[in-house]
DNA sequence: TCGACGATCGTTTTT
DNA sequence: CGATCGTCGA
């Protein structure tokens, strides 16, 4: 254990290993090796049973990590320690408990895409089309519930009462929830509610939990949403001994329910608890971590931090203004080459974006320099239509009641079971009160029972041949047989191998190599686990989507979005796509205050997983939705004090002009031109100030645009360079611009 | 029952 | 602009 190597605030944390404790840790400043450096001290100097410890995270990639080096600190078996995702633990609490749950110990998890089908249906009874409310209304009310704690019949006291503005909503949760128990199966917000509602119903359950793990750890904690913080509550309840890590200002969650609340409630819930604050960065330059803890200062909703560092001084930030989106994916390309050149290497790179449709364009640059990338996290395999369709096969042989997957597959491939046959069998199922799988077991055996409904005898024996088809991998599986083996089996005797082969298009071929992917996938869960089984894959690929292919042989540039590079770090980060409207987003504009208080978090996350060196780029102008737009720069670059960057014009339009010049003007002009009418103070944060300079395009005036022809300004706002109007165009198109980018001429 | 075509509508997604 | 979804037609 080195403790020694751990600065002053970070050794407390480690040291004080008894009674709650809440670590405020800013970006870079060695969460992680504080965790890491406080369970080792636990199990080797205090000498706690890794059984007796459970740490949260929230990927499955930090949980791995953090117990990768724990392993390699410590000497001792850590067998029975817990280092999980809040989902994986819940699941796990769920199986074994399950005959307190009504669940059997196989339920099946339901990702996003199953919930949205269950929120489809919902609606279909009701006769309302996706149009008039869609099914993702449905299940933002329904996650909102939960993600709050809420389960049926549970008492959340006098705010959740008003439920009656939403009646019809909280029908549909009704139903949307037992819809999940008839198929024996549970959504990653049940997976919470469901521990939730065992311990408040079931002390002797809780109390077990809570005699076991005497040591609980939880990492991002300001990601938590409020159910997982009463289950923190409980579990910790006992032993009070709870340490939770989160920083505030790194909270780019919330509208998955990440409640900041929680940082600010824990202190109320464990009056006893300490407050250590890690401030001192080892990842970034000075000059990068000073400009962005002037961009986060801007935040009201904080604890408030100040991260320092004593790295060196480093190089400026810079600013990259281009004239189109185009130019600024080229430019990306250009410098990634040139830092190679110079001898780094393409692992040390990174390219964040706010929305992944930005990393096609990307994308199209590094692919035509020849430059090795890697995309994270854009396309998801687990997603693809072929995958699902077998995974429904498997599912359903692991949980007979799972209706969902039985309805997606019994047509696929084509049996000549249609909508109408397997909407009669779902009423009928409803009916009697069974599973799908079990009424067409029904079916088959006493067909008699069934005549009311009216199935072709054509249908019945397709009907027939799927049961037996089905019974038989179930037979399969029960005899022991290895997941591979019933993976196999499953492809060949359902006739989707033949299907897809028999296809003979391109897209078959292409699903064909995807589904020997997954069989891939199995071959290595086997190899990596010595009791494998179909159950545990199943709950593994839903509870961690990280695909597992890290190959770095000549390294390549990482692309992202912002969200997902949250607890990494690059040399040299590239921002792009900084501009008003992409960067704040639109929608984040229009939500006000708190939306934008969250997308400064977010550039901050950005901005503070640069080591050495950042470009934040913008472009003038930039195709969006198939027109030409001018947004402006992002006005977190204008957060940032001057003093820390150095704004350079790689390629742009000459005033007024569009489409002129390509010629490279590489040079250094401040940020004057954009910002002339804000003031910087170190200490405290400046207001923008409104400016008096005239407009330049009243109301009213006529002018002419380069592209769009003329028009006449409906709306001026600002002025100098914030200035922006709205123009009617001849031809009956409003388009607003900002003065200073748009190409625009004064007629009268 | 599938496919072709038009209308629609554009965040972020640890689990 | 483009992916996705729903509707309609054969």
């Amino acid at each position: 254990m080195q403790l020694d190597s751990l600065n002053k605030a970070q050794k407390e944390v480690v040291l004080n290993s008894e009674g709650p404790m809440m670590v405020l840790a800013g970006a870079g400043s060695g969460k992680t090796r504080t965790l890491v450096t406080r369970i080792s001290h636990l199990l080797e100097v205090k000498g706690v049973s890794p059984f007796q410890v459970l740490a949260l995270t929230f990927s499955n990639k930090a949980a791995r990590e953090m117990r990768e080096r724990i392993a390699s600190t410590v000497n001792i078996d850590l067998g029975a320690l817990q280092i999980t995702t809040f989902h994986s633990f819940c699941a796990r609490v769920l199986r074994s408990q399950a005959n307190y749950i009504g669940l059997s110990k196989s339920f099946t998890i339901y990702d996003d895409s199953e919930s949205k089908t269950i929120a489809k249906s919902l609606l279909a009874k009701r006769g309302i089309s996706t149009k008039e409310v869609s099914p993702y209304e449905v299940l933002g009310f329904i996650d909102d519930l939960k993600n709050k704690g809420y389960y049926p019949g549970r008492d959340m006291g006098p705010e959740f009462e008003n439920f009656e503005d939403d009646q019809m909503f909280y029908e549909m949760f009704l139903e949307y929830e037992s819809e999940l128990a008839r198929s024996n199966a549970v959504d990653f917000g049940g997976l919470i509610t469901g521990v939730l509602k065992l311990f408040e119903k079931h002390p002797t359950v809780l109390k077990t939990y809570q005699e076991r793990f005497r040591y609980l750890l939880v990492d991002e904690y300001q990601d938590t949403n409020r159910c997982q913080f009463e289950l923190i509550c409980y579990l910790a309840e006992k032993t009070q001994n709870v340490c939770v890590v989160g920083d505030e200002d790194q909270s780019i969650y919330s509208w998955r329910g990440a409640d900041i609340n929680n940082i600010f409630d824990f202190e109320k819930k464990f009056p006893e608890a300490k407050t250590y604050k890690l401030e001192q960065n080892y990842r970034s330059s000075k000059k990068i971590i000073e400009a962005a803890s002037h961009v986060i200062a801007r935040n009201s909703y904080r604890k408030g931090k100040t991260m320092w560092t004593d790295n060196p001084e480093g190089e400026e930030i810079e600013i990259i203004e281009n004239n189109s989106d185009k130019d600024e994916c080229e430019f990306v390309a250009s410098k990634v080459k040139e830092l190679k050149k110079a001898g780094n290497t393409y692992n040390e790179m990174a390219v964040f974006y706010r929305t992944n449709s930005q990393s096609r364009q990307v994308e199209d640059a590094l692919r035509n320099s020849n430059i090795n990338y890697r995309v994270v996290g854009g396309i998801k395999f687990y997603d693809r239509k072929e995958i699902k369709d077998i995974l429904a096969y498997l599912r359903l042989v692991v949980n007979e009641k799972d209706n969902l997957a039985l309805s997606r597959i019994i047509n696929v491939p084509a049996r000549g079971i249609g909508t109408t046959t397997l909407r009669k069998l779902e009423n009928e199922a409803i009916k009697n009160n069974q599973s799908l799988l079990e009424t067409l077991k029904q079916m088959v055996a006493a067909p008699e029972e069934f005549k009311h409904i009216r199935i072709t005898t054509k249908v019945k024996s397709a009907i027939n041949h799927f049961v037996s088809l089905i019974e038989e991998l179930i037979i399969l599986k029960d005899s022991g047989e290895k997941p591979l083996v019933l993976f196999e089996k499953t492809v060949n005797e359902t006739g989707y191998m033949s299907f897809l082969k028999a296809a003979k298009t391109y897209e078959a071929e292409a699903r064909l190599e995807n589904l020997e992917e997954l069989g891939n996938a199995i071959a290595q869960f086997e190899s990596n686990n010595e009791n494998a089984t179909m159950d545990s894959f199943l709950e593994t690929i839903t509870l961690d989507r990280t695909a597992n292919d890290e190959e770095d042989t000549q390294g390549e540039v990482s692309l992202m979005t912002i969200h997902g590079s949250k607890g990494l770090e690059f040399k040299y980060v590239f921002i792009v796509g900084s501009e008003e409207n992409m960067f704040p987003s639109m929608r984040s504009i229009e939500a006000g205050e708190k939306g934008l208080e969250e997308e400064r978090r977010l550039f901050y996350v950005a901005m503070t997983r640069a080591m050495v060196k950042l470009y934040i780029c913008f472009a003038q102008g930039r195709m969006l939705y198939g027109q030409l737009r001018f947004n402006g720069p992002s006005r977190f670059i204008s957060e940032i004090p001057p003093k820390y960057y150095t704004w350079i014009k790689a390629k742009t339009g000459a005033r007024g002009g569009w489409d002129t010049s390509s010629s490279e003007t590489y040079g250094t002009s401040s940020s004057d031109d954009f910002f002339a009418d804000e003031t910087y103070d170190d200490e405290v944060v400046y207001q923008v100030q409104s400016s008096v300079i005239q407009a330049k395009y009243p109301q009213g005036s006529s002018v002419v645009h380069s592209l769009y022809g003329e028009g006449k300004v409906t709306e001026t706002s600002g002025a100098g360079e914030q200035e922006k109007v709205v123009i009617k165009f001849n031809d009956g198109a409003i388009k607003k611009f900002m003065v200073k980018f748009a190409p625009l001429e004064l007629l009268s």
